[in-house]
DNA sequence: TTGTTTATTGAATATTCATTCAATATAAAT
DNA sequence: ATTTATATTGAATGAATATTCAATAAACAA
């Protein structure tokens, strides 16, 4: 009753649409070959979608959701905790040991599509805004930033974590990769520690 | 004898799809539409372009050589000086009156090809690497920076840049945008006014 | 059990896609 | 002026595209 076919079926196909852009790239992929790769025809895909831009949409959902899958448990594990272990969380926050399981091409494909969609927009929005939002509470628990601007912090953090996510996509070599990484970390434990600017 | 006819054409063509690209996003740009776009048929521009994969190299080349010709010469103004005001450079360096002549979506979208393109991802990698070396060059003339480590402090400038391009680009309302910019700004002033490593 | 809704199929649609080709025009080289 | 190379055209290709439709099967409600 509660997990329907219909429920199901849309899974199903947003998650071999995923797979397939992956592989091939979001631009590469038709409904048809969404079809083939699940032995359906693209009929029943268009029964569920009833457009191609539908699809795409649900497809992003998926990628936002996953991508706060990753995220959220990483920073929630400091929740608990009473102190902040600053190197701990920079370890976490920066750790990509994700990517496995996550494909920067297709984020980044669909991150592109902000551009000419509002709906599309706001959603990654909301996703940053939410992720900055539970950094800050994280920050809350450390006695050393008490009564500093914590929301100013993450926002600072962020925007480092996010062009590091950027530019390091673009290195292959392992030793440079692992060079700049721990620059971009250094950057945001600086921040961490520093006198931070009070509340207003 | 300079300016032959297949080194205009070829331009014309690739600034025909980029103007496309803009309008309707790369995604949705054939060859016959930018052949209707110039009153050309789309034979013409398979004569120049063999494939469309080097019709997609040719507008990547266009886009990073544009956004080289905005970035640099922001940047070479400070060669000159012989002292730096950084208030200066910040607001150069996040000054983004080139969005009239610059497409964010199409940088984009043209940057989600890196993860599965080796040769665009290293055309994309060697225009950010040049973008920091001419960055280094401006601070070195900051005497306040002497016998710091400037190519380190560049990194670090320039990922806030980059971080701040990716997140602002979700943001529509321009108080909210102004107020995020200036955090920003301020956080790469930061950077420069803080007592930086000593090179090694 | 009957009726109704939903799931699934497979065939068909018109359109658009990248690409090819042979023919012609134009320019450059001799 | 004649040859040679390049530019340009327009028509044609088959494959792939998103989407529609009518028919059947399965699930569900009465």
């Amino acid at each position: 009753m509660k997990t329907d076919i219909r429920t199901v079926r849309k899974k199903e196909i947003i998650e071999g649409f995923y797979e397939l852009c992956k592989r091939e790239g979001l631009e590469n992929v038709s409904i048809a070959k969404i079809g083939k790769q699940l032995g359906m025809p693209p009929s029943l895909i268009m029964h569920y979608f009833s457009n191609k831009r539908l699809l795409v949409l649900g497809l992003i959902d998926h990628i936002l959701h996953q991508y706060q899958l990753i995220y959220k448990p990483i920073l929630l594990k400091f929740e608990k905790d009473s102190s902040l272990d600053p190197n701990l969380l920079v370890n976490r926050l920066f750790s990509r040991e994700w990517n496995l399981l996550f494909d920067d091409g297709v984020f980044f494909s669909c991150y592109a599509f902000i551009f000419r969609d509002s709906t599309i927009r706001n959603e990654y929005k909301k996703l940053h805004l939410k992720l900055r939002g539970t950094l800050k509470i994280i920050l809350d628990k450390d006695k050393n930033l008490s009564q500093k601007d914590t929301d100013l912090l993450a926002e600072k953090i962020f925007v480092v974590i996010e062009g590091a996510y950027y530019y390091l996509s673009m290195i292959e070599e392992p030793k440079e990769y692992q060079q700049k990484l721990n620059i971009f970390k250094n950057q945001v434990l600086e921040l961490i520690q520093m006198k931070q600017e009070t509340t207003k």
